[in-house]
DNA sequence: AGGTGACAG
């Protein structure tokens, strides 16, 4: 049920987070009016959106694609899928797309847009994620979905015949579903000459959009009846945030994380009042700058200050309950002081910012195709990302941001951040392109082309999971299967195997957690107690099992809230992995996979993940000494079995969070990898398997290997 | 003996 609020009246988000709404209209603004409706209209025309409503229009009728730069704070978003709605472009029955990166971000801008236009949610304005459909066929007119919502729906209308107009929000993020989109979008156009795209962005970076799906140039039979429609038109927007003053340090810092501490007790010494937003790269980080924090708010308490620091973490692995701190108002008397993960730049908003301390560094994804591996690397980030993250302090009133490096490193820093297709293993999306009847991925238009190894990789391995036959193309019906599956295909294919080997119960349960992230809780400096948790369910076969035992307790509890937090486990994850748990069965079901339990029997379940995952097998292969703890009993370093790339091959180990950190067994399956700081690739969530499952689950991959592995 | 950036289906 949709909730409505008086015009000007504070939103409260899930959990009492607001989120972003791109639109001044989050602002609250006393309004003293009865009609309502009469306050919205006048909100919406104070956007800076509203003096480009008839260019927009213009625009969208006379080019195939338009292209839309505008600044947060523009309107953009809610505002152009109205004046489409009220311009006529859904006057046939057809409806309005608006695509966002975030599942959140969809349904507060679906709810705001509903508001505006006078709709209960799911009636003129409705929206779609995974899991929701608050849509109505033939009622609904403007549909906010996730940019993988509309990809999934590709599978069924391929030419989206639904939609007149499919506008791509929040472009310049790059993500893989906005590029997959992007290019799916323009191989669409070719058919659909009555389809408009409409791509909106935050910052620069619109010329590469432009020139992409400017087809005025090409030749041969064209789609489109006119150059003007052939040629992309580029609109900007202006914002309403205010700038923020950029401060650099004079000499390069050693150590970012004090330094921001540092910095942050700086302004709160000296300068007006105001929240203080850091950005750190991770969980520790973010702790252990509370906890210098918090002394250091002891000391000032003693000081003559008179406001005193309330310091507060928050990344995506913090309870709901603990995330409440860094989003509730400072009580009286405090400032408050946001310790954050890179999940402040985009996700969420926090009101009052003032100030901005960027350590300039964030986790980033990066994939080495030489190796097969993806792995976690803390890197500096790009002028771009920098630019948002100083603008998280102009909300309010014109802000200030303090980067930790000097003005001279940053401006050696990249323009843009390297697109996520450009880094990431990408078997998933070759699988997803092939069912969408792309057949050469080298052909295909990349907005941003991937590395050629990349996709050798991935091909490979879909070749290797049966997904694609000896002439790559997708195999029926198993590759078909594993492309509508809404996971991982390595995990499709563990979910496949398992209605085979009479363990769906248990594999589902396992796929469904390793689809969400770590179920456990990490509280700050009780390691020791959640080990402890922990182990209790730990089993000799692995976190995969020793996951399906603590998954079984929950159940046994009644899936109790309370029970989970005393367990050290994320109550609102396991929540999650449930509906995905539910979704997956739904799927398995309608493709007929029978459904049971292994009644105990692990094997079955370890051969099953081992059908998936048997790419990621490694051997141990030596136990060295450990040069940073010579007194320890040593590295247990493996390697992988299968591996085709002509690099060195790389050592792995166990990760310290595994249950078998500290055990040797002979072979491993993992699902993820890190790099660790001391350059170990690190091994998270791994099971122990048998030598002669390997050959027995892939015979086409392991023969020879197997074979070895036997003379050992 | 030692620890998990952010998203999405």
């Amino acid at each position: 049920m949709a909730t409505f609020l008086r015009p000007g009246e504070k939103r409260p988000g899930a959990f009492g987070i607001t989120f972003d709404l791109d639109a001044g209209s989050t602002q609250a603004l006393p309004v003293f009016n009865k009609n309502e409706r009469l306050a919205l209209e006048e909100q919406r025309r104070r956007l800076p959106a509203f003096q480009h409503r008839r260019e927009i229009l213009y625009l969208v009728e006379h080019h195939a694609t338009t292209v839309i730069v505008g600044e947060t704070g523009s309107g953009k978003s809610t505002q152009i899928p109205q004046y489409l709605l009220e311009a006529g472009w859904c006057s046939d029955g057809r409806m309005v797309a608006c695509t966002q990166p975030r599942r959140v971000a969809v349904m507060t801008v679906a709810a705001r847009v509903a508001e505006e236009a006078g709709s209960v949610l799911g009636q003129t304005v409705g929206y779609g994620i995974r899991f929701e459909d608050v849509t109505t066929p033939g009622v609904t007119k403007i549909r906010f979905c996730t940019d993988g919502v509309l990809m999934r729906e590709m599978f069924e209308d391929p030419l989206l015949t639904q939609y007149s107009v499919v506008m791509v929000d929040e472009a310049h993020e790059r993500s893989l579903a906005t590029d997959t989109l992007l290019g799916l979008l323009k191989k669409v156009q070719r058919r659909r000459p009555d389809l408009r795209i409409i791509v909106a962005s935050a910052t620069l970076e619109a010329d590469k959009v432009v020139s992409f799906f400017d087809t005025s140039t090409v030749r041969g039979p064209k789609a489109l009846p006119s150059d003007t429609m052939r040629k992309p038109a580029l609109l900007s927007i202006e914002g309403r945030t205010h700038s923020s003053q950029i401060h650099y340090l004079e000499r390069p810092c050693s150590d970012y994380v004090r330094a921001a501490v540092q910095t942050a007790s700086d302004i709160h010494r000296e300068d007006a009042p105001g929240d203080i937003l850091i950005f750190l790269t991770g969980q520790q980080e973010c702790e252990d700058a509370v906890a210098l924090l918090e002394e250091e708010a002891r000391k000032v308490r003693q000081g003559k200050a008179r406001l005193r620091m309330a310091p507060a973490a928050l990344y995506a692995g913090l309870p709901a309950a603990a995330q409440l701190a860094a989003f509730e108002p400072a009580p009286r008397g405090y400032r408050k002081i946001v310790v954050a993960t890179n999940i402040a730049e985009t996700s969420v908003t926090i009101e009052g910012v003032c100030f901005v301390v960027d350590c300039c560094f964030a986790k980033q994804t990066a994939y080495n195709p030489l190796t097969g591996l993806g792995s976690l690397l803390v890197a500096p980030i790009s002028r771009a990302s920098a630019a948002q993250r100083a603008g998280r302090a102009g909300r309010l009133r014109p802000g200030h941001c303090f980067r930790l490096c000097t003005e001279a490193d940053f401006q050696q820093l990249a323009e843009a951040t390297v697109p996520e297709m450009q880094r990431s293993e990408l078997a998933s999306t070759v699988l997803q392109l092939k069912a969408l009847g792309v057949d050469n991925m080298m052909a295909f238009d990349w907005l941003a082309p991937p590395p050629a190894e990349t996709m050798v990789r991935a091909l490979e391995l879909l070749h290797a999971l049966g997904a694609l036959g000896a002439d790559a193309r997708l195999t029926s019906p198993l590759g078909q299967h594993l492309a509508e599956l809404p996971v991982d295909p390595r995990l499709g294919r563990a979910l496949l195997a398992s209605g085979e080997l009479g363990c769906a119960e248990e594999v589902l349960t396992i796929v469904a957690m390793l689809s969400v992230q770590s179920v456990w809780l990490s509280p700050h400096g009780q390691r020791k107690a959640l080990d402890a948790a922990k182990s209790k369910f730990a089993v000799g076969e692995g976190d995969l099992v020793s996951g399906l035992n603590a998954w079984h307790a929950w159940q046994e509890s009644g899936r109790l809230g309370k029970w989970a937090h005393h367990h050290f486990l994320n109550h609102r994850t396991l929540l999650r992995a449930a509906d995905i748990r539910a979704q997956l069965t739904h799927h398995l079901r309608r493709l007929g996979i029978p459904i049971r339990s292994s009644e105990g029997d692990v094997i079955s379940v370890q051969k099953a993940l081992t059908a998936g995952l048997f790419m990621n097998a490694v051997q141990l292969s030596e136990t060295t000494v450990d040069l940073q703890n010579p007194s320890s009993s040593g590295i247990n370093v493996y390697k992988m079995l299968h591996s085709s790339g002509p690099g060195e091959a790389p050592k792995l180990r166990v990760h310290a969070s595994s249950v078998l950190a500290r055990t040797r067994p002979q072979y491993l399956l993992f699902w993820q990898v890190q790099q660790s700081s001391s350059g170990w690739y690190e091994m998270q969530d791994v099971t122990a398997v048998e030598a002669d499952w390997l050959p027995e689950a892939a015979p086409h991959v392991f023969q020879r290997i197997g074979a070895r592995a036997h003379i050992q």
